[in-house]
DNA sequence: ATATGCCGTTAAATCGATTTATTGTAAAGA
DNA sequence: TCTTTACAATAAATCGATTTAACGGCATAT
C-alpha cells in the first residue's frame, strides 16, 4: 500500500490529473468544473486519504508552509515557553516550525539561516545574535519576511517584539532604592545585543538619578556554568558591601543563587535579590525570588501574529512595525523593605 | 541576484547537467569525467557559491534529511534539554530537526504523524503516547526508521531508548526506608506509559518487600498547575501520618513543593522529599531536594545513535534494539536521616 | 570488415505536484 | 451556413534536481 499520486486518482477516475488539482484547491467553482465530477472526485480523495506531496508542491509554487525559529538556546526556559507558544500558534494556522539553537554564535546562525532558506522556509523568527546584520538585511532584501524579537538590530529596519528592558530594570532597581538599599550591584552577561544593553542603562539611570554608584559585573557566556559562578562567586567575596544583586537573566540569576547558597548568604537580610525572567526556581527559592516577569505569551501572540501578517500579504510594506510589551515586576520575599527589618 | 539553478551553471560552462549533477555528488570517478572537467566545474560552484534546491533533491530521491522529533513538551526541561542535545548531534550529521509537542495527546500526536509522513522526514525519534500503536507499526511496516525514548510500547516491536524507571524508584524509595521513614506517599499523574507504570511499580515493590503500606496518589495531568496543587494540597491535609514524599515527574514534584510551601512544611523535618528528574528547581530549594538524574547526554546520544545507524544501513534488519540506560540518585538533605535527626 | 568494449559525456525520463495554453463541443448570433 | 462565445476539460510546460539509457568515437579482437 504505497502513497498514491494525483496522477493515479486522475487514472482511476477517468480523468485529467489537472482537473483533480484545480478541485483540491478550491478552483473549481473559478474554472465552472461540473458539480457531479467535483463531487466525484472530492469522495474518491476523501475515501482513499490521498494527500498531495507537499515537497512537490513546495518545488512548484516556492511556498513551504514552514516557519524558521532561531533562538538562543532551546533549553533555557525562556525560549522554550515561546517555541511551544508559537508552535502551538503555527500548527493551528497550517505552519509547521523547524527549529535551532544559535547559542548567539555568529558564524552558526550564518550557516543556519543558509539551512532555512535551502528549505526555503516561508518566514523567518529570529532571536538574532550580534554580527548578522547583514545576513538579515539580505533576507529582507530579497523579500522574505522576518520578525526578530527579545531584541532587536538597530542597523536593521524590520518588524520586531520586545519587551520594554530600559523600564523594567530602571523601575526594578528604583524599587530596591526605595526599599533602602545602598549598594545595589548588577550582574549579567556580557553583551553588545540591544536588550542587554537596556537592561544595562536602566539599571544605571535608576542609580545615578539615585545619587548611588552602580557597580556591575559582566561576565563572559559559557556552556559551563561553573565558569559563570567562578566570577560571581570572586565578586561577591571581594565586594562585601554590597546589599542587593540584580540578575540580568534567569540563567545568570540562577547560577547567582548557587553561588549564594554555597556561601551560605541568607537572603534578603544579608542580601537582597531581583532577577530578570521569571520561573519556578525563583518562585520556589527561599524566600522567593523578586522577579521581572515577561509577557511569554503576548510575546509570542505579537511575532505570530505580525508574521502571519506579512505571509498573507504579500504587499511589500515598507514600513515595519515594532511592538514593545511591558513587563510585571513580581514582588517577593528577597527585597524586602531593609528598613523595614532594621526596624 | 536571484538564485541561480543547475541549469544555470551547465548553461554557462557549456556542459550538461547531468555532468554537473555527477561531479557534485561525488560520482565523477565512478563516471570517469576529466579531471580538468571536474576542476572546472568545482571552481565554478564554489565561486559563486552554489546550493542544489533540497526540495527539488528530496522530490527525486525520497530523502530529506530531516528527522521528526516529538516530545511530550517542549516547554518541559527535561524534554528541551534532550531535544537541545539531539539537534546538536543531528546537524553535525547533517540532518535538521523539526520538533513538536504531543502533550501526550493521541489524537495531536496522529495529526502530527501525518505531517512528519507528509514531508517525508527520514526517521523519527518519538516520546510516544499510549494509544498510537497503529500509528507506529504502520511507521515501521513502511520501512520508516522509529526510536521511541523515555518509554516504549509494550505491542510493538522497535528500538528504544529509556532508563531503568523500577529499579530506579525502587532504589530512591530502598532510601528512603533505610532511613527510617515509614509512611512514604508516592505522587504522579495517571497514566499507562510504561515508564510512569514501573515507576510505581519500583515504589511499590520496595514498600512490600519492607512491610510497609504503599500511599500513591495520581493526578489527571492538566495544562493548570492548579488542577494538579490542588489535589496534593487535599492528599497532604487528609494524610498528616506522612512523613516523606517520592514524586513522580519534576512537574508533579515542582507542583508539590510549591505546595508544600504554601503549607508551611519543613523539610526534611516535617517531610522527606525525592523527586524523579534533576534540575535546577530541586538543587536550589531549601534543603536542596534528593532527585534520581536521568543521564540526559546518554539518553540524546544513544537516540541518536540508533537512528543514525539506522538511516545509514537501509538493511532492513528484523532484530531492533532496546538501550536502558542507568539513573544516579543525588541524595541530598531533602531526605536526612530521620534516625540521625531524632537522635 | 564487423563486432566488442571502453570512454567521456549527455539527452531524456523521472519525482509529483501547479499553472498555462489549448482543444473540442454546443449554443447563440450574424 | 458560418462565425462567435461560453463551457468543460485536458495536454503540455514547469519547478530543479537525480538517474537511466544512449550516443559517438576510438581501440582491440574476431
Amino acid at each position: 500500500m504505497k502513497k498514491l499520486s494525483i496522477v493515479d486518482i486522475a487514472n482511476h477516475l477517468n480523468v485529467s490529473k489537472t482537473t483533480i488539482s484545480f478541485i483540491l484547491n478550491g478552483r473549481a467553482q473559478e474554472k465552472r468544473i461540473g458539480k457531479e465530477l467535483v463531487e466525484r472526485v472530492q469522495k474518491f480523495v476523501e475515501e482513499v486519504g490521498y494527500k498531495p506531496n507537499s515537497l512537490a508542491k513546495s518545488l512548484r509554487t516556492g511556498k513551504s508552509n514552514i516557519i524558521g525559529l532561531m533562538v538562543e538556546d532551546i533549553s533555557n526556559p525562556f525560549f522554550a515557553s515561546i517555541a511551544r507558544l508559537i508552535e502551538d500558534r503555527a500548527y493551528k494556522n497550517g505552519y509547521k516550525i523547524i527549529y535551532c539553537s544559535t547559542d548567539n554564535d555568529t558564524s552558526k546562525t550564518k550557516d543556519l539561516i543558509g539551512m532555512f532558506r535551502d528549505r526555503h522556509v516561508d518566514g523567518y523568527i529570529i532571536a538574532p545574535p550580534e554580527g548578522i546584520e547583514d545576513d538579515i538585511s539580505s533576507l529582507i532584501k530579497d523579500g522574505m519576511p522576518v520578525v526578530l524579537f527579545d531584541r532587536h538590530l538597530p542597523k536593521v529596519s524590520t518588524d520586531f517584539v520586545e519587551i520594554d528592558n530600559l523600564f523594567s530594570t530602571y523601575n526594578a532597581t528604583m524599587h530596591l532604592v526605595q526599599r533602602g538599599y545602598k549598594n545595589i550591584a548588577y550582574i549579567t552577561f556580557a553583551s553588545q545585543q540591544t536588550q542587554m544593553q537596556d537592561r544595562m542603562q536602566g539599571y544605571k539611570d535608576a542609580l545615578k538619578e539615585s545619587g548611588l554608584k552602580p557597580s556591575a559585573l559582566e561576565i563572559t557566556f559559557d556552556q559551563n556554568d561553573d565558569l559563570i559562578m567562578g566570577p560571581i562567586n570572586t565578586f561577591l567575596k571581594k565586594n562585601k558591601n554590597i546589599d542587593a544583586i540584580f540578575f540580568g537573566t534567569n540563567h545568570v540569576g540562577t547560577c547567582g543563587l548557587k553561588v549564594i547558597n554555597n556561601l551560605g548568604l541568607k537572603v534578603p537580610d544579608d542580601l537582597a535579590i531581583i532577577s530578570f525572567d521569571d520561573y519556578d526556581v525563583f518562585k520556589l527559592f527561599s524566600p522567593p525570588v523578586t522577579a521581572i516577569a515577561q509577557p511569554i505569551e503576548a510575546i509570542a501572540d505579537s511575532v505570530i501574529t505580525v508574521l502571519l501578517n506579512k505571509l498573507n500579504t504579500s504587499s511589500q510594506h515598507i514600513s515595519s512595525q515594532s511592538i514593545v510589551l511591558k513587563t510585571e515586576l513580581l514582588m517577593r520575599d528577597s527585597s524586602k523593605s531593609k528598613v523595614s527589618v532594621t526596624a
